[in-house]
DNA sequence: GTCGGAGTGTGGCCCTCGTCACATTTCGGA
DNA sequence: TCCGAAATGTGACGAGGGCCACACTCCGAC
């Protein structure tokens, strides 16, 4: 891998990002800075692999910044995208639970700043604060919750559906607050493998949506012009 | 609810089967005994709802015997099945993560016998036995791994595929030994709900994998005549 | 600049599977 | 044992979307 460590003031940056987290908040003013150095931070360059599906996982990760997807490989080498994880994302929780591998690959979409935390120091800090138990459980709750709605979609909505769907849920969680979503490095291959789709498909799509002006496509930038009628279409 | 409570002796019964589950087994025989006088068993007749999506859920249930399956609704009344349930298997675990509805609707397919457990015993027993959170950790890993299967399924597999995947992941679980899944109760209907597809399909489909020699159909009985066939069609 | 590779926009073909409609069989309860 | 309801088996039709193929654009590397 072709990571670079941080500088060693990082700590405190490190920091100053797990507080804006509510998994670490609860850890305190104190809680957080021990942990900020029970870790260690990495930087990664776009189109990396932070790990492997399959690979022994022994710490859970936090995105101190940048867009990294999750995705998962079938033995036939298809791919779907369980997930894009921007800043203050956890990744890597399954390896905690039990000692299993890698349930999925973690590639970069853009640089990222990366804080991974050794399983036993972790259980270290869940020993010390209860409160942080019951976070992570809240955190997994949110996971199962997730997956089954992306199961139903699957099921019930249609490629239009699940595309509309998709783009509202991106410009929610990594797009500006006017609706774009401007996310560099997202192709429309992984918007495809977000929605178990063909590529072709989801530009077919996208210039359906256009040609309703519920979006517009400018280059990488998307840009939800009716979001109630995208929400219609999403089935919410 | 039409549900019977079960007579007084059967907090023996309960630890009985209570002490086949993994998850249990970690309290020790003194630990099973007073679980089992923690909680309230009941039995449903089939057909019946333990629970409904939508409603607070305070306790974790654990099926001591029959067959139920949990239901996803969605806002249009569409419904996946997202699992089947044995004896020795539980639910509602994901009310004990945070304090968020029922998150699906539990359905007898045969008739049941339920272990409910108050969320606050619950509570109380992992404090006193750090080991049940392990195995409850590893409960949640297993459900969140069993997910990312289900949506890469139906993103990757055609109909055909994914009931060959279900047949041979019912009959380890539920089947016979000798590859026989007779599960009364369950019909074709609860199948395609189970694979995200339309009835006529999976009879369709069904009739195929007949015609091919892969199972054989009689009546309610499938039996799976050409498991290596099937592993394949399934994509494993 | 110019080359090459990645990403995007489109056309055509065809198969799967959803939907509707109906006949037939099976079942479970009185 | 019988009846009505539920479940199953099948046909016809059409739309959605996968797959293959190819042109075009854009951008970074040299």
């Amino acid at each position: 891998m072709n990571a670079r460590s941080g500088p060693p003031h990082d700590a405190g940056q490190v920091a100053a990002v797990l507080a804006e987290i509510s998994l670490f908040r609860v850890l305190g003013e104190s809680g957080i800075q021990s942990t900020a150095r029970a870790g260690l931070a990495r930087r990664y360059r776009s189109g990396q692999t932070i790990f492997h599906q399959g690979d022994p996982g022994e710490s859970l990760y936090v995105l101190l910044d940048g867009l990294v997807k999750v995705v998962f490989t079938t033995e036939h080498g298809d791919e779907i995208v369980l997930n894009m994880l921007g800043r203050g994302d956890t990744f890597g929780e399954m390896a905690l639970l039990d000692g299993s591998p890698r349930s999925a690959s973690i590639v970069t979409v853009r640089p990222a700043w990366v804080f991974a935390l050794p399983r036993a120091r972790l259980l270290d800090l869940m020993r010390e604060h209860p409160g942080l138990a019951d976070e992570f459980l809240r955190l997994l709750g949110r996971m199962v919750r997730r997956l089954t709605d992306q199961a139903a979609d699957l099921a019930f909505l249609d490629l239009r559906g699940r595309l509309a769907k998709l783009l509202l849920q991106l410009a929610d969680k990594h797009g500006q607050s006017d609706g774009v979503v401007d996310l560099p490095g997202l192709t429309q291959s992984d918007l495809a493998a977000l929605i178990g789709a063909s590529r072709p498909a989801v530009n077919r799509a996208l210039q359906s949506l256009v040609a309703r002006r519920l979006i517009a496509v400018k280059g990488r930038t998307i840009t939800l012009l009716d979001v109630a009628a995208l929400r219609k279409r999403g089935g919410l």
